[in-house]
DNA sequence: TATGAATGAGCATTCATTCAT
DNA sequence: AATGAATGAATGCTCATTCAT
């Protein structure tokens, strides 16, 4: 008993220990992945990034692939944040059209921002990179970033379209379309322009014109 | 005399000759860099694929990456008979707004069927993916490629302005909307599943309602 | 505690084989730079030779150039002994000039051998054949061996010349054209016939007419 | 008969142009082995720099090596030039030490500046780099450089030795001491020391110094 | 005879992965 | 469990030499 529990606390600090280096593992190939792309990246430079041996990364990842689908697996699930803080801004309660416009515009402005961060923009173009070599991944990661981000703005629309505010036959497609006023331009431009976003009163304009066009089409008041 | 005229025949047959090869590589690297990508794709596969030596390949173009970049400007000067399709739809004389309704389907169905062509979905990742190592290859094909599109459609938007078919403030900002009401789905949903494109009826459908869309914003009529 | 301490046991063994290594490595590139010279010597036989996998090579000296240069570094720093011994020649203490045309003739023998050497005479037409790539190597072993030569010929004259038994107005010049008449028929007849060098009897004679000539200029006593 | 003249007249020509291609080749080539070396001069530079195909260059030379050697052995057979010039300063009439002294001093001097011209220098590292490769160049170097310009000295002395100006029991060694005193340092500097040769006033000195101890050591007169 | 292409090998360097200690 | 070494294949690139036209 006492040897087991002995056993236990041992393997309970070995966990924890294997738990911390898996950590540094998957922090130090996000990074390089990131930055450098799948094929740039050498399992040696992950190790070395890590501050462990190439042994350990084997261990715990078996190949380089599953390494990778690992680690950007982990990292697509962590849209999280992003998405509540939109969350946050469409739950804002809206009472007239000028109050939907408002929240229109914060909710494009928010998204824009949150699209434009370099992590985010570096993801997408990695795995839009390793689209045909992964495509399990590219798909889990499409369905988890701008596909949710969809989903929210199409329930918030439903809302307000039960409110009176919008009409709106296809919800999923003045979702889309909503989305794509708002980043579209943005989104396409940092793809072939690493590096370079809008500056801040850019994405103001954009913002400003996306919830503009939105509510011409769906919008009912006037 | 008979020797030069001679000698300058032989040259002109080498120097078809030469082209011929030049030809063949050309076609061998863009197909393999489209499928396979820049890093996966090796300089003896290219010279195996145009069926000429390395040395051929080498002599012809001095660096892998000469290659890629000539091969790449190359497709990407090619967008030309994408544009001029564009601009027969656009040029299409409209009378009324229906007849402008009509006009803009047609323009954002056509120039939804141009960006989901199988190997402009692949130039577009490719691209995407070389953006780090490439970046005035990126900037060179965003601005014949995207860039030319939203030249030509603000264009026509002008005319239509012009002619009290729609009032547009800022001229750019509504035809880069009218664009990606147009493609902006589809594009994103593309990059990240290889070999999808939606269905004709899925293309009419956001067609339409982009035209829908922008006419409800910048349409001068009811 | 125990793993610590485990880890250290292990990390010392490693250490004495990677040094291990690191020698095999460095004494067969050696052998095959002066044999074959820089050009014609290459990464795997150094590897093969060295009884090393070329990741191992690799892993020490990062490159060709940078394994050259360390290795010709470390040998170029072995002139020591020759120094040394010419030091003890040199040292002998002398009363007259006849001690002294001994002690020039001993000199100029020893370092005739010393320079007449196989692996001295090699290392020489390594660094020469490669001085256009390597300066700084070069100028380094210039100045470590022919250099050092004069500067230990030098300080033996001064002190002869405190004792009044030599008279030189320019002390380094009269280092120089000791050396020189020493060594030079014979180094620059080697560096043109690789394998050849002055048997004994020759030797000896060169040795006796350098210090003989370098005493009717330099000598004050007759 | 007509034909046959006509086809004598046409090989005549034939021949020139051969032999023009044959001197461009051997410029080209010369120049490239000089600046970089032996192994790093390709074929196909050198046919580039002459301005003709590969074939020609080896329908001329049968092999890379055959032309390396052939080329070395036309520049060796060109040091005649040079002696000419120090057999003009050593054939001056001499009737006392002081003019002897002179003579000996613009000899060393002359002969400093011959060695230390650039090309020489280069030839002289390139031909040494390859002595293990060409055996018999560097032999044939040997002989027609260095050692003819020993004979000269040689000779010179011999007539000075007859009008009792100087008293020369070896003559050869004599010479040799007086070439290494004059060339010795200087040239060992030079070749580890690419570019850099000494300037005007040192040359003066070295050769001033040459001439001294050389008169010391066999001057008869005093 | 001269040209471009081909051949076939070689080299420096890197990588993912596995082995031995 | 972790480290250094090894493996074995690949990659970009170059070269001397030969062929075909």
């Amino acid at each position: 008993m006492t040897t087991e529990s002995h056993d236990l606390e041992l393997s309970a600090l070995a966990q924890r220990r294997t738990a911390l280096k898996r950590q540094q593992i998957t922090e130090a190939a996000l990074s390089l992945f990131l930055r450098n792309g799948y094929g740039k990246t050498s399992m040696d430079q992950i190790a070395a990034d890590a501050g462990v041996s190439k042994q350990t990364v084997y261990k715990q990842f078996s190949d380089k692939e599953t390494l990778f689908q690992e680690i950007a697996r982990g990292v697509t699930a962590n849209s999280d944040h992003i998405l509540g803080e939109l969350a946050t801004v469409v739950d804002t309660p809206v009472g007239t059209t000028e109050d939907l416009r408002k929240v229109l515009q914060r909710l494009a402005r928010r998204y824009l921002d949150a699209v434009m961060e370099p992590h985010v923009l570096s993801l997408r173009r990695l795995i839009i990179a390793e689209a045909d070599q992964f495509p399990d991944l590219a798909h889990r990661y499409h369905q988890l970033g701008p596909e949710r981000g969809l989903d929210l703005i199409e329930s918030a629309q439903r809302r307000w379209a039960e409110q009176g505010l919008i009409v709106a036959p296809d919800l999923r497609m003045a979702a889309s379309q909503f989305a794509y006023l708002s980043l579209g331009s943005s989104q396409d431009h940092a793809m072939f322009h690493p590096g370079q976003t809008p500056k801040p009163a850019e994405r103001a304009r954009v913002a400003k014109a996306a919830a503009s066009t939105f509510l011409a089409a769906y919008g009912r008041d006037r």
